[in-house]
DNA sequence: CGCAAGTATATTGCGCGCAATTTAATTGAT
DNA sequence: ATCAATTAAATTGCGCGCAATATACTTGCG
């Protein structure tokens, strides 16, 4: 067998184990995220809004590193639940401003026992899994720009 | 702030990171698998024919983590660009057998080239790869079963 | 043999991701 | 002040992922 082969072998394949892993992160999350009527994704929205309150598309693309093409219809679904309210920036009428409802702060009490849970599912030590974030940023990093 | 506010906090999410490089890897491949005109996950299907030659959808869904609901359409589209067939078993007619057409076997040529850029692409080094490449199967083990 | 249980694949429906385009508001150069 | 360029968000369209269900074929038990 030659390299080139070796190299298309799918167990030689780092991009798949990551894309395997984070299909399987997504689902490992979905029953926990069942209670709390969101998706993985809309949890990560909510978790940035726990933090800071308000913002608004861009930042929040930002953050994600997804665009509107995502998030616009995700933050219309969120609005649906009753957690965010999407409201005109009054000084630039371009700009969505989100922020939480009096239900969307209340989830987050509900949403504090999930990292623990799944912190517990990941059977990982904490060296590990800080060993895997470095390396999944360094990643990202060296991958977008 | 409490340990459960740091907790719920984005950047301290080794599960984000995960998929924000995930995200990230698949839209790195697409430029250099638009050639090919294949997706990520028809790229990775390719490549398992291009290992060994025949397979099922069962056994395939087992390789790649993945179910009839994402496979059945994906090999239809692999079927009409004219990369595979979707004939049936003799012995028992519910299974698909999936084969290469004569096109899929030479796009491995084509293919060769793939993973000599991505590795350039993401610019890190044999150790940190393998090393990201064995934390992600670690989690992708512990959470399936 | 007959039919209930099991198995393989297909279908349905929803929520992403993302490229590409569109719409609407703002800015900046003349 | 005007209007071309820029910017923010929304829309469109396609291909996943995946849970849930349906269909069709096979197997095994009485």
């Amino acid at each position: 067998m030659t390299k080139q082969d070796e190299y298309l072998q799918l167990d030689n394949q780092v991009c798949f184990a990551l894309y395997s892993a984070s299909n399987a992160m997504g689902r490992a999350y979905q029953p926990l995220l069942k209670a709390l009527d969101l998706t993985y994704l809309q949890y990560i929205v909510m978790m940035v809004l726990w933090e800071q309150k308000e913002i608004n598309v861009k930042a929040l693309g930002a953050k994600t590193h997804l665009d509107s093409g995502t998030l616009t219809p995700l933050l219309k679904r969120l609005e649906t639940k009753g957690y965010v309210l999407r409201a005109r920036s009054i000084e630039d009428e371009r700009i969505r401003v989100i922020t939480l409802t009096s239900a969307g702060i209340k989830l987050k009490e509900q949403a504090q026992k999930v990292p623990v849970e799944m912190l517990c599912l990941s059977k990982m030590n904490i060296e590990e899994l800080t060993s895997l974030k470095t390396l999944c940023e360094q990643l990202l990093g060296n991958l977008t720009k």
